[in-house]
DNA sequence: AAATCATAGTGTTTATTTTACACTTTAATC
DNA sequence: GATTAAAGTGTAAAATAAACACTATGATTT
């Protein structure tokens, strides 16, 4: 073992980040997992998280965490929650601050992490039994997707750059496990106003091809500054 | 200065629990702050908090700093953000978890603090300059309680037991900035069958007094379950 | 005892939003 | 040319939200 270096007046907690990371396959949320190959836990599947260095602010290590561990870079991330149950990890005190992160599935294919762990995206009904009390943050970023997916159109996040109307509502009726009126869906979504429709359709579907839409960020932006209302 | 005792491997952040209380007074929202009495910002409000202590949750450290700091139990008090910026304090890097609290200053008279620190209510227009980042942390508790108000009735944690329909109003129109037509609002509290009304009126009004009424906490519970859907 | 004051308490009408619901169009495949 | 599979589209009914003003009550004042 290393030697010990750093001296303190009282007992510290670790302080880590932990990540919940979402990608939305066909047609269903999968979530980021990563293979444990240390202590404890040690070959048990994980959230990607790590120890939060000096220097750093929080959101900083949710970040660079995530990177190192997955690849991943540049995607949705908000913090999600803290937790600080004292037996949480059995090494010793540890608090998480958990976050939870939106990747679409299309662009950013299952990747190698970078650091030779594995890591691998699996279904909510595949799910692996979880290190920690990662089955409880998981919980709690589930309920937080659902929330917020009705209040904020963060869907986007999860779909590529283009989309069909259809994409996005597969994408709700997943994400918060309900059927929605298609008529009425694309009523609502398109009188927001923050679609741009692009004279493309989708390619290789042995059908009718449906348009592709665009996210305009400018027009939700100004959305959102006068207090955004959408509710499916 | 008390000797150093405890070492690690890694440097460690300092953890510490905030908590910004809100109370409700005859027609203002006041928050609890205490005047520091050591450095940093000595002599300065901040908000109520300290550092956690092994073997404690974060969430038993934010209820015992409050109880110390301010004389306050049993009062709701969820966990609100976690502010991770490396030099929020100057000392060195600490990680505040913050939550917020709510009380009836009705039951809850603004009290002295046990440990002899100072202790205030203070209204939105007359707030000191705080220490840290606690403006930042009071700006989001702020946002968070206008946000739950829409979607939960947590307007009673604010309230006495027995409390007038009025009464409830005004603390909507206080926390929401907004006038809010009463026929309208009492149809609305009214339809969501939470309240109990009992057969007592207001004392000592020189007016028509108005009827008291209860929170129901059962008929919440079951209506919480369901999932609630309060918006005012 | 009557008048005054201050707020309690109460319903209806209109506008807006949400919900329910089914057929035609399109383009590729067989 | 028929078949297939999903795209795309509108209307009517129901529910909810918003706007709006007077009467009732009980204490206080004259």
């Amino acid at each position: 073992m290393a030697k010990k270096k750093f001296t303190y007046e009282y007992e510290r907690p670790a302080v880590t980040t932990d990540c919940v990371v979402f990608g939305l396959d066909e047609d269903d949320l999968k979530i980021l997992l990563i293979q444990r190959d240390i202590k404890p836990y040690e070959g048990q599947w994980a959230l990607p998280g790590g120890f939060i260095k000096m220097g750093e602010s929080v959101d900083d290590c949710a970040k660079r965490e995530l990177h190192e561990e997955t690849g991943l870079n540049n995607i949705y991330l908000e913090q999600l929650y803290t937790f600080g149950s004292p037996n949480r990890d059995p090494r010793e005190q540890v608090i998480t601050i958990a976050y939870f992160a939106l990747v679409n599935l299309i662009d950013h294919r299952p990747q190698a992490a970078t650091d030779a762990r594995n890591a691998a995206w699996f279904a909510q009904d595949e799910l692996p039994s979880l290190a920690f009390d990662h089955k409880e943050i998981l919980a709690k970023a589930k309920q937080r997707l659902k929330g917020k997916l009705k209040y904020e159109p963060i869907g986007f996040e999860l779909l590529p750059k283009k989309f069909t109307l259809t994409q996005m509502q597969h994408l709700y009726e997943i994400i918060l496990e309900t059927k929605i009126d298609k008529r009425n869906f694309r009523k609502k979504l398109l009188k927001l106003d923050i679609l741009i429709e692009t004279n493309e359709v989708e390619q290789d579907v042995a059908r009718r091809a449906a348009k592709l839409y665009k996210f305009d960020q400018k027009k939700y932006n100004k959305l959102t500054k006068q207090g955004i209302n959408f509710e499916i």
